[in-house]
DNA sequence: CATAGCATGATGTCTCTA
DNA sequence: TAGAGACATCATGCTATG
């Protein structure tokens, strides 16, 4: 749901901040000792892992069981042992857990994922999402992108009603709703559908809900039938939403929707150059000139204000267009506000999978959310009638929290609890969090986006990159509830 | 120091065509 | 079937300004 950027509003609450000068100093250039090096790394593989939460035993024992694999592979086979001391709630077997560690050696079940690879991209006709950068080319497992993206079902679309059954493990409670990009670098979504249980994601874009494109994926374990939309349902044109863009629309320009909401905008010198172009051009321009102005346009969102005269959306268009009520944001600079906005939830479309809650909680939910940004779930649940009893709120960015917080004072009657930090929600407060609320109906987030989106142009390193490896928090969490709820 | 403004490609998928 | 082109994309880093 958020971006998380590293350079803003830091503010743990547990002391984590002293890890980064811990006992782990990598000597880069001096050491020629292999075993120094190898030493090293196993150390930088450890801290990782006891800052994810987890134990340095548990981490140390990983890496004795796995030998020198991904840190996502250690992530898999502790949580792996850790379900299977909660054999109660979860049978996962013997065989499942070595077939696991097996597989970081590169062995039979790599030849395993190349047939279903083929198989796959035979029955999918050959379009495959990518896959992972993977390093040890064990996991490219295809995770196609439908087409059209419109998920098991719409509202208002004909189309065959597809049905799904979850292992009896899978379904819940509590029921959890995890969000990212669609079009992840190669392998991103095969990783998180792998520790979210083998769940397929239902892969949406919100341009078959609003006016505005948002290709997603969602994996959850909520029912897919009788779901309802959202009251009155959004505009899915642009006039239909701006009707005064009509005025100044010129016909060259085809487009009905617009693109992905994102966290920046166009510059104002860039809209200037554009008007220059067309100023100085005839009417209608060249066909030279159309390509470069419906290029920028479409690249920036652009609409039409005036003659010859385009500009970006204004944050509470962004709002309207992402289903929020208006002013959310207002209160943040302008440039906060869009960075903001470019991270949330489309509410409709998770309204949409999120409505299936209300007939089965008429007293209310108790939500774990995780990423929280400026609280797209919770406007989502608001907005379908569902009351909140109780929701614990990770969330890191202060701009978001005072934002979420504002909405939360005015519209809810239910405790909200606010933690800074992923990292600091320990095992032992989930834990502690479970038992105080009767444990939680729904653990909702999207972890974040900023190493797997398409327009970071520095750090798009997938999953293990700094901001979106905070995914395996999101997956220790939620099992760590699980297991919680499980003992009750 | 916080904020705003600005410029900065790569990696994919899909479509069409030779 | 290969290749070229069209098209889309929850952003980062630098700089100026108070």
């Amino acid at each position: 749901m958020q971006a998380l950027e590293d350079d803003d509003d830091l503010d743990f609450e547990n002391s984590d901040g002293d890890d980064d000068t811990g006992d782990t100093e990598t000597d880069s250039n001096g050491s020629s000792d292999e075993f120094l090096r190898e030493m090293s790394e196993k150390d930088e593989k450890i801290k990782s892992l006891v800052d994810m939460g987890f134990s340095e035993d548990e981490a140390n024992m990983a890496i004795t069981r796995c030998g020198d694999v991904d840190l996502w592979e250690l992530v898999d086979s502790i949580s792996a042992s850790r379900i299977t001391k909660d054999s109660h709630s979860r049978n996962l077997s013997d065989h499942q857990i070595t077939d696991r560690c097996f597989d970081s050696f590169g062995g039979r079940k790599k030849a395993r994922l190349m047939e279903e690879s083929k198989k796959k991209r035979n029955r999918y006709g050959g379009r495959a999402q990518g896959n992972q950068p993977s390093l040890d080319g064990s996991h490219d497992e295809p995770m196609p992108l439908p087409n059209p993206m419109v998920g098991f079902n719409l509202p208002g679309y004909l189309q065959p009603s597809v049905t799904r059954i979850l292992p009896k493990q899978d379904t819940g409670p509590p029921f959890f709703y995890y969000e990212n990009v669609a079009q992840a670098p190669k392998g991103v979504w095969a990783t998180i559908s792998r520790f979210l249980y083998d769940i397929q994601p239902e892969f949406v874009d919100s341009k078959h809900l609003c006016a505005t494109a948002r290709k997603r994926g969602y994996i959850h374990n909520l029912p897919i039938e009788n779901r309802s939309p959202l009251l009155p349902m959004p505009p899915k044109t642009i006039f239909e939403a701006f009707p005064h863009y009509k005025k100044w629309w010129p016909s060259w320009d085809l487009r009905t929707q617009l693109n992905c909401l994102r966290t920046n905008v166009a510059s104002a010198k860039l809209t200037e150059r554009i008007g220059r172009a067309l100023a100085s051009s005839d009417s209608p321009p060249a066909r030279s000139v159309q390509k470069y102005v419906m290029n920028e346009c479409r690249k920036g969102n652009l609409v039409w204000i005036g003659k010859n005269k385009v500009a970006p959306l204004e944050p509470e268009e962004m709002e309207y267009l992402l289903g929020f009520p208006k002013d959310h944001t207002r209160g943040l600079g302008i440039t906060e506000r869009y960075k903001s906005l470019g991270n949330t939830f489309q509410v409709d479309t998770v309204a949409y999978h999120l409505s299936v809650l209300k007939v089965m909680f008429p007293n209310g939910v108790n939500v774990l959310s995780l990423f929280t940004g400026i609280g797209g779930g919770e406007v989502a649940l608001h907005r379908l009638g569902i009351h909140m009893k109780a929701v614990v709120s990770v969330e890191i960015r202060k701009a978001n929290k005072r934002i979420f917080r504002g909405w939360w004072d005015q519209t809810q009657t239910g405790t909200l609890i606010e933690i800074d930090d992923v990292k600091s929600l320990t095992d032992d407060r989930i834990v502690s969090f479970v038992s105080r609320f009767g444990g939680f109906d729904l653990v909702i987030g999207g972890s974040p986006c900023n190493n797997l989106a398409g327009c970071n142009r520095y750090n798009r390193d997938g999953l293990e990159g700094e901001q979106s490896a905070l995914f395996y928090h999101y997956f220790r969490i939620l099992n760590a509830v699980k297991s919680a709820m499980a003992r009750m």
